[in-house]
DNA sequence: TAGGCCATCTGGTCCT
DNA sequence: AGGACCAGATGGCCTA
């Protein structure tokens, strides 16, 4: 009992040397886990400093692999490495979430405020690979609807509302119609906040997206920021590529940008990284694509009575 | 309040 | 032995 006591001591010590750890509920869990040690091991625990095993010369042998006991060096060792597990655990998921949001910059549509889920961002960036496949292989545009349909598959409506928002939207990003009764706000790849009027999208959650959603007529623009920013993005068509093709990726010049919060370098490469152009930072070297925005006049049907949660467009 | 998403802990497995 | 990776469990937060 004096064992059990001197256990759970360790275990509160370890518990609160963790900042992480919180709370009861993860207090509870690593009591768990002590418990599942008591389970085999408790038993054995003698005080003993020393790790090794002793015959009691008693009780009839069993067969198998001798239990270690659990002395008290062998708990230390045991909850160290637990601890130093644990930071390694967290420190590679968060290296898999930094993975991950580089990975949503380059996505058509990006948005600090609006973060695309783990699960919608995979979805999307295998989207948009297959999309870009096909304007490599087929010479498809990227300004059809096609390539929205391409991009928008599988993905949740929320999400299919967010890209094609953002890739009518594009850079100019900013349009206002008739409807004027709820504005969304809108981070823009330059990193401005523009309100603009979805154009008819139902909202989440989930309806249907008809035709007439994703008409768009003439645009007309309004703007909250200062307009030479968006004579700059209306003319944003990027330069023909004039040099010699490379794989379309180049990871370190476009992920570097990233990390580097300058606002010069968001505008660059955000600029290209939310349309669906194969630019890639200014480092990148990578074919450029027209980028000026699709206006789309999209059929699209989503069948929601089959996947409430994927929007599927139909033909 | 339910559901979605997320961070964290944990134990198991594989590899070096 | 120890690290990397993985999947399950759990609870918190947020939103409709």
């Amino acid at each position: 009992m004096s064992e059990m006591v001197s256990v759970h001591g360790w275990m509160e010590e370890a518990l609160s040397s963790q900042d992480e750890i919180k709370d009861s509920n993860q207090r509870q869990s690593a009591f768990d886990m002590l418990s599942g040690l008591s389970h085999e091991e408790h038993g054995s625990i003698d005080g003993e400093e020393d790790d090794e095993e002793e015959d009691d010369g008693e009780k009839p042998k069993k067969r198998g692999p001798k239990k270690k006991k659990m002395t008290k060096a062998r708990l230390e060792r045991f909850r160290v490495r637990r601890v130093k597990a644990n930071a390694r655990e967290r420190t590679r998921m968060h290296g898999l979430n930094d993975a991950l949001d580089n990975l949503r910059r380059v996505m058509p549509c990006y948005s600090k405020t609006q973060k695309l889920s783990k699960i919608e961002t995979l979805r999307l960036a295998r989207n948009y690979i297959w999309a870009l496949s096909e304007v490599l292989e087929r010479g498809q545009t990227t300004e059809g609807k096609n390539f929205l349909e391409m991009l928008c598959k599988g993905l949740s409506q929320p999400t299919s509302n967010l890209v094609a928002g953002c890739l009518q939207l594009g850079p100019q990003s900013l349009f206002l119609e008739k409807h004027e009764d709820k504005p969304h706000m809108c981070e823009s790849s330059l990193g401005h906040t523009y309100s603009y009027q979805s154009p008819g999208l139902p909202s989440p959650p989930y309806g249907n997206i008809e035709a007439h959603h994703l008409h768009l007529k003439a645009p007309t623009f309004k703007t909250v920021v200062d307009p030479s920013l968006v004579n700059h993005t209306l003319n944003c068509t990027t330069p023909p590529y004039e040099g010699a093709l490379t794989p379309p990726l180049s990871i370190s010049g476009n992920f570097s940008l990233k990390q580097d919060n300058s606002p010069e370098l968001d505008k660059s490469y955000g600029f290209r990284s939310h349309y669906p152009s194969l630019g890639l930072g200014s480092h990148g070297h990578a074919p450029h694509f027209q980028t000026a925005v699709p206006r789309y006049e999209i059929p699209i049907d989503i069948a929601y009575d089959q996947y409430p949660h994927h929007a599927i467009f139909t033909e």
